[in-house]
DNA sequence: ATCATTAATCCGAATCTCGGACGAACATGT
DNA sequence: ACATGTTCGTCCGAGATTCGGATTAATGAT
C-alpha cells in the first residue's frame, strides 16, 4: 500500500496529488493552467490527467464559458473533479448527536442524515448506527457502493492521528481507547480516517469555505465547549498528541468560575453555550436556548446584544496572544453559537484591533464560517479525500 | 538555481538532503544504515554517498569501533560529515552589536568575532563590517575560501523570507527596505540567507541545542525586547509576513505602562532588560545591569529572586494561551536575560502548571537554552546549511 | 582452509519527467 | 473565404533516476 519514500513512483504520486488538489481548489482549470499552477511541464500534466480521466477521478467539462485570450487560440478544455467519480463519507460525532454526510470529491453534498443519538455512552451502538446509516445513505442516493473512496470521522475529543485511538477525554468518557478507524473500517469496508472536530472544522472552512486562500488561519468552534483548529503554513496543525487547539481552557477571568478542566476562569466558563444562555435566566427564564438568543438579537434586543458582544470580547482576549505569536490571516467563527454572529464578531474585532501590535492587528480578518453545522463533517470529508488521494487514487 | 518542483532531479535532491540529514543526526552511520533509516535502496544510497564523498561533504571515518554483528560479515564503513568539507558563516545583527561566527557543517565553531558596533544606524557601515570580518575570519582560521558554502544572517526585525528585505521596524529603523541578502551576497560572493533572530534562535536550539528531538517547541528570547521563535511540526514557522513570534507585545497587565508598540501593559514593559534592571533603581542605583542582577541571584538575594520569579510568572501568563493552543513539547529560554535562569523558569513553570488544562500542563517542559549568546548566529548557520544543502550541495 | 554472513558495487530494466515538434481549434484582419 | 497568429493538447525521443539481483569484498566462525 504505502510506497517507498524516495522512489520514482512516489514522485509521480505526489505529482498526481498536486494535480488533484489544484483542480479541487481552482475548479474548472485546463491542463495548461494546471501546469502553470503546479510548475510541472505540460507533458507531465497531460499524462497525469490522462490517468485520472481514465480512472474517473476527473472529467472534461463541456466548453461552456471557455475562451478568454483576446488573440484567439485553441480553447482550453476545462477539467473538473468528476462528480460521479466517487463519493466520500463524512461523520461528525458530538455528544448531542451524529451527522453523516455523503458528498462527491469536490464537497458537493449528495445526501445527509442527522440523528440526536446519545453518543457519550455506548460507543458500540453509535458506531453501529454510523456504519448502517452510511451504507444506507449511499444506497439511498443511488450511488455505486464500489465507488466510495473513504470515510472521515470528526470527533469531539483529542485524538492521536497516528493510532486513531481516542485519548482520555472528559467529553466522551466511555470512548477512551476505542479505535474508531479500525472498528468502523471493518464494518463499512472502507479506509477510515479520524480527526478532532475543531481541527477538521478548520480544514473544512479552509478547503471549501470562508478560509479559502488563507494559508494561516484559526477556526474557532463555539458550541457547548470552545474549541479551535489551526491551519498553519497551508497545513492542518494538530500538535504532537492531537490536543492542540484548547482555546476553551485559556484563562481569561482572574479567579472566575471553576471549569470542568479543574482550573478557574477558562474562556469556556464565560462563552460556552450554557454560559451564554444562562445570562438570560433572570429575564427570560432558565430554559432559554441559543435560538432564543438569536431571536432576541434579530429583534435588536440590547441585552442580548450586550451579552454576545461581551462574549466576543472574551474570545478576543483569549486570542490576542495567539494572534500575536502566529500572525494568522483570518479568524473564522463556526459552531452553533456562530449564529449570534455580528455582535460577537464585533466584540472580537474590537479587542483584537486594540490589543494586537499594530502591524498584525491590521492583517487579521475576523469572519463567520460559511459551512454552518456541516463544517466538521465536511472537514472529515476533506481529510478522507486527502488521505485517499494519497493512497487509493495513487494506483 | 532553483529546481522544477516535481522533477526527477528534485527527487534526487530530496534524497540527497535526506542522506545528509540522516548522517547529521546519527553521526557515524554506514551506507546500509542510511538505507535502512531512510527507506531508500542500498544502490541509491551508495550512489548519493559517492557524490557526496566526491564533493567532500561526507568522509569515510576510519573503522575504529566497527563490528557488531555476531556472525561476522564484512564490516561497515562508517560515514560522517566531513569537518573539512566546508564551512558556513553565521551573523547576528543586534542593536547592541554584531557577532560573526564560522563553523563546520555540523555546527562546530571554527572561529568567532564580536564587535559592539552601532548597528541601528548606518546599514552600509554594518554590512561592510560584516563582509570584511567574515572574509577575514575565514582566512584567519586558515580555511579554504572556496569551500565556504554560504552565509546566514539573523536580524532583530520582522523579515519576509521571500524578499529578504526588511519590513518596517521600530527596532532597526534605518534598515527598512534594505535587501541584506543581495547586498551582502555581492560583497562576499556567497549565497546569503536572512531570517528573524528569534526564529533562528529557535532553529538553533532545535538543531544543536536544548530542543533536539522536540518537533514542536517555543523559543523565548529575553533581551531588550522579548521575542519568540516557533518550531511547529518539525519546521520553522515564520508566519505569513515574518512577524510571527511577537511574544513581547502580548498584553499581560491591564492598563499597564505604555509600550513602544503603542499599546499598554505588553509583556515587554514588565520583563524587558530595562524593566528588570530598573526594579533595582531604588536599592542599587539606576545603573544596575543584568550582570549585577545575576550576581545578586548568585548571592541568593531575596529581592532579586522575587523580581526574576515575577518576571517568569508574567512570561508564563503570556504563554499559557499559546501553549494551550499549540501544545508544544518544550519551551526553551534564551537571550541575555536567560542568565537569570532558575527563579525565572520556576516562575514560568508555576504559572504554566497551574493554568494549563491538565493533559497539556504535564507535557510542556520549560528549560534553559544551551547555546547562550551564540544561539541566533548558530541558527543563521543552520538556516544557511539547510538552504545550501538544498541548492549548492544539490548539484 | 572453507563456509557463512554482512557490506558495498555493478549492471540491466523499468519508470518518470522534460523539451521540442507537431497537429488541433479558435479569433482576427484582409 | 482565406491566411495568419495564438493558444491548447499530444507525440516522441532523450535524459535522469531508482530499484532488484548478481557480483565482489571483507570479516568471524568452524
Amino acid at each position: 500500500m504505502s510506497e517507498a519514500p524516495g522512489s520514482l513512483t512516489s514522485l509521480r504520486s505526489r505529482n498526481r496529488l498536486l494535480v488533484v488538489e489544484t483542480v479541487q481548489r481552482r475548479g474548472r482549470i485546463s491542463r495548461v493552467g494546471i501546469a502553470r499552477a503546479t510548475g510541472l511541464s505540460r507533458t507531465t500534466v497531460s499524462s497525469l490527467v490522462a490517468d485520472l480521466l481514465a480512472e474517473g477521478v476527473l472529467t472534461e467539462a463541456d466548453g461552456a464559458g471557455r475562451r478568454a485570450s483576446p488573440g484567439g487560440g485553441r480553447p482550453a478544455t476545462p477539467l473538473t473533479l468528476n462528480p460521479e467519480g466517487g463519493g466520500v463519507l463524512g461523520v461528525h460525532l458530538r455528544h448531542a448527536g451524529i451527522r453523516v454526510l455523503f458528498t462527491d470529491l469536490s464537497g458537493g453534498v449528495l445526501g445527509e442524515r442527522y440523528s440526536e443519538i446519545d453518543v457519550d455512552h455506548r460507543p458500540d451502538d453509535a458506531l453501529a448506527y454510523v456504519a448502517d446509516t452510511a451504507l444506507d445513505l449511499v444506497a439511498a442516493v443511488g450511488h455505486d457502493a464500489g465507488r466510495v473512496f473513504g470515510m472521515g470521522v470528526a470527533v469531539s475529543a483529542p485524538i492521536r492521528s497516528r493510532s486513531h485511538t481516542l485519548r482520555t477525554s472528559s467529553v466522551l468518557a466511555d470512548w477512551t481507547g476505542v479505535d474508531i478507524a479500525a472498528r468502523l473500517g471493518e464494518r463499512v469496508g472502507l479506509p477510515v480516517h479520524v480527526g478532532n472536530d475543531a481541527n477538521l472544522g478548520a480544514l473544512a472552512e479552509w478547503t471549501f469555505g470562508a478560509g479559502q486562500g488563507a494559508d494561516d488561519l484559526i477556526y474557532v468552534m463555539l458550541s457547548d465547549g470552545v474549541g479551535a483548529g489551526l491551519i498553519l503554513g497551508g497545513e492542518l496543525y494538530e500538535g504532537a498528541t492531537g490536543s492542540a487547539g484548547e482555546l476553551g481552557h485559556i484563562p481569561v477571568v482572574d479567579g472566575g468560575y471553576v471549569c470542568r478542566c479543574g482550573n478557574r476562569g477558562c474562556l469556556e466558563t464565560v462563552v460556552g453555550l450554557r454560559a451564554l444562555t444562562s445570562a438570560f435566566a433572570h429575564t427570560r427564564g432558565p430554559g432559554t436556548t441559543i435560538a432564543d438568543v438569536v431571536a432576541l438579537l434579530a429583534a435588536d434586543d440590547p441585552g442580548a446584544r450586550r451579552v454576545t458582544a461581551d462574549a466576543g470580547r472574551m474570545i478576543g482576549r483569549a486570542l490576542v496572544g495567539i494572534c500575536a505569536m502566529l500572525e494568522p490571516r483570518r479568524v473564522v467563527i463556526g459552531g452553533e453559537v456562530a449564529a449570534v454572529g455580528r455582535p460577537l464578531m464585533e466584540g472580537m474585532r474590537e479587542v483584537l484591533a486594540r490589543q494586537l501590535p499594530p502591524p498584525i492587528g491590521q492583517e487579521v480578518t475576523v469572519i463567520a464560517g460559511r459551512l454552518g453545522d456541516r463544517a466538521e463533517a465536511l472537514g472529515a470529508i476533506a481529510l478522507a479525500t486527502q488521505s485517499t488521494s494519497a493512497h487509493l487514487l495513487t494506483r
